[in-house]
DNA sequence: TCACTATTGACCGGCATGGTCGAAAGTAGT
DNA sequence: ACTACTTTCGACCATGCCGGTCAATAGTGA
């Protein structure tokens, strides 16, 4: 997945792979028929690694937005943690879409999880309290600031542990961090 | 630069280019000794392009600091606009920085850039005039969420003009809709 | 000992690569 | 028209990496 991630799947090199596997090039090519057979297998098995993160997406319930938004961030960012190569891997997909031809099983995993994806987002919107919004700017707006700062403060939380180990990172600090910044979006954009 | 943009320096084509650029192969060699000397050669025509835009970055003295990123993103956007390319080629530089052996004068153009744009952006938050700012939010964290705002739309208009010829992009709205952007911004931040 | 599985890496034909070069076309002065 | 020179082309070359094969061998358990 990593090989994947980083060349696509036509660039990627199956030697790379099975010398950063450790394996001889047979083994390969023993338990795969060929180098699509092999993607396929990873794209299914990518999605599957992500369906607890996914259920748990479509579980979140709350009707105060940032609040909602503050737990889709911790499932997202535990998630990218937990599974970073699956993470990179499967955004490396919607960049290049057509370049490998996926199986139908693969196909059907990505855009189920493309249209659950829309719609944990689309929740967020439309059930969205704006009731709790100020009111001199309009609630799809306010809206949006929340996101690219949700957006903004993932990012730079991401860059700062890029390159890092998952085991050598202590993400306390970041959570309390990240709470002064969701009390402040709500003392900015919420009424009072 | 399009095909070094997207591919780096060593997996450029360059076949590709010369079939990109309508030419034979040869002239390719006529007039650079190898693909090195060419992408040399691209360096330093890419800095000089940038060259008027960095000046005008420089020259920004707002100390009201949603004012000077305002015009630090004008500037950048129509910069962007106008070379799509060159800025491409340049931010793919900063992602592989050590794939090809630059020439000391591409090294010096690379290593000046990068200074001048770390002290536009210093000059941003240390002359920023913090008075202005609602005194129950630390400075630097309502800097940070300009910033954020700022990025995300700057993001969001690039990913919808993706795609779309230079030419035929209408940047009127887009302005308009980026002043109402930051009078909220003020409205929320700034004192009163 | 045997039947079978797991594993290796040298090796294959094929393809794209960066780079070459002889030929031809274009240009300008006489 | 002839000449001297520059510009342009694309077929061609050696090389290296590609995905994939396979004969050989090591491991395993009855």
């Amino acid at each position: 997945m990593i090989e994947f991630a980083e060349y696509g799947f036509k660039l990627a090199s199956t030697n790379r792979i099975v010398q950063a596997a450790g394996i001889g090039k047979g083994m390969l090519f023993y338990y795969f028929k060929n180098k699509l057979e092999l993607y396929n297998f990873l794209v299914e098995y990518a999605f599957a690694c992500l369906h607890d993160d996914v259920a748990q997406m479509e579980a979140l319930s709350d009707s105060d937005m940032i609040e909602r938004y503050r737990k889709l961030n911790k499932i997202k960012m535990t998630g990218y943690i937990k599974h970073r190569s699956v993470y990179e891997f499967i955004s490396r997909m919607y960049l290049n879409e057509d370049e490998a031809a996926l199986s139908e099983e693969s196909k059907r995993c990505f855009s189920m999880l493309t249209q659950k994806h829309a719609e944990v987002i689309e929740k967020i919107y439309f059930t969205a309290d704006v009731s709790l919004f100020r009111s001199d700017i309009p609630s799809d707006k306010i809206i949006r600031y929340v996101r690219w700062a949700m957006d903004g403060y993932t990012q730079d939380i991401l860059r700062r542990v890029r390159g890092k180990k998952t085991s050598e990172i202590d993400f306390a600090p970041y959570v309390e961090e990240y709470e002064t910044y969701l009390s402040d979006l709500k003392k900015v954009f919420y009424k009072n």
